[in-house]
DNA sequence: GGGCTTGTTGTGCAAGTGTATAAATAGCCT
DNA sequence: AGGCTATTTATACACTTGCACAACAAGCCC
């Protein structure tokens, strides 16, 4: 009896990839301190030993973890850029609603992103993951808004443009969070709403009438 | 030899103060999974030990902590608002300016705002303690915001007044990230000039040519 | 100043931590 | 089929953690 446990030998990219999903789950659940090498594990359907296998110690894990999560947010975000037959001006509502909805809108992606950006002071590493992530984003809204300023005719000023752009991130940002943490006070399509008409204002675009759908 | 440690007997309240702020430093230096009640203990001067007599346990200890960390936030921002003599609309840019530089523009404190928050959705204390001071800050720039639109002779309707309110919310906080996060990429008031023009933009007013003061 | 209260220290402990390493076995190669 | 290799398990270990508790002494009261 007490017979040895049967496992598989999965490809090294997929144990990576689960270990690390396991650790971002872990965390958002229990936190740094609740994901230890054990719990981690035992969500990727492994014993703890495996993990020092792929990874150097708990920390890199994290560190991977992390970087996977940002990229995963980004890579989100920009999705909602993608889409032919439309004005800039519709590109740039699309892209504020999609941020301001699920799955964008997330309490575990929260925990998640709040719960390491704590600990970005202290990890240079967490820092330079959230600084590269950020500034993706803000290029990207900067573009859009260039686009949109050029569309209505609006002579794009650079530091002006570069205002605009941290403005807008700051809205969509500030409103995400909103969402993230206290969904239930808002109504459905709610904070989408209010983030298009603050963009729209700091944009000084005359309000439209009606969505021309529907 | 081996003579026992000499101590003062410091008032209740000074001591609970005193862990609290020592619990505090630690979670912002530390994390959480760092802040060991030996740690808090040394920094706030005594023996981990100690930390029972005040405390049921770490747990309370930290929670108790994050709604010190709440009120003195929401504390220095309503402070900015006690302005004489001075129209809704400087008021209001005040309270803008102050959330988006020193002291609350804080590496220190946005750590312990994130880490605390990270656990928010598991720890239902802590949520509460953060919707509490959100809701303050929130109706603090309500009051303001409703001020400003009378002065300026605009209807405030209900409805809309919220929406503002959760809009520059979202505004003053989206940058007071960016400011924690990445002061350095930002001249001084940089983000302060962001923020309100921003917040003007989206009450719909007009902007004023020149700083009356100097 | 001598007791009494209680704030404070110091030690101990069981549980849990990350890491190291030996033993086992799954699955490929020939 | 049978060996080889590296993935995976399992165990051990030194250390830290939060918490419990007994000893102690600071400072008030009379």
């Amino acid at each position: 009896m007490n017979a040895r446990r049967k496992f598989r030998r999965e490809g090294e990219e997929r144990r990576r990839q689960d270990l690390i999903e396991a650790a971002l789950d872990s965390v958002a659940q229990y936190g740094l301190q609740g994901a230890t090498l054990r719990t981690i594990a035992l969500r990727a359907g492994v014993t703890a030993g495996l993990i020092r296998h792929y990874f150097p110690g708990k920390e890199e894990l994290l560190q991977e973890a992390y970087a996977a999560l940002v990229g995963r947010m980004t890579e989100q975000a920009k999705a909602a850029l993608v889409m032919e037959d439309a004005t800039p001006r519709q590109r740039l509502a699309a892209f504020v609603t999609a941020n301001l909805n699920a799955p964008i809108i997330d309490t575990q992606v929260f925990s998640l992103w709040a719960t390491f950006l704590g600990r970005a002071n202290a990890d240079p590493t967490l820092a330079r993951a959230h600084r590269e992530g950020y500034l993706g984003f803000r290029n990207e809204v900067e573009a859009v808004v260039a686009e949109v300023l050029v569309a209505e005719r609006l002579k794009p000023d650079p530091s002006e443009l570069r205002h605009h752009a941290i403005a807008i991130n700051a809205i969509i940002d500030g409103l995400w969070i909103e969402g993230c943490l206290a969904g239930e006070m808002f109504s459905p399509g709610e904070l989408a709403a209010i983030g298009i008409k603050a963009v729209e204002a700091e944009l000084g675009l005359a309000p439209l009438k009606h969505d021309p759908e529907k």
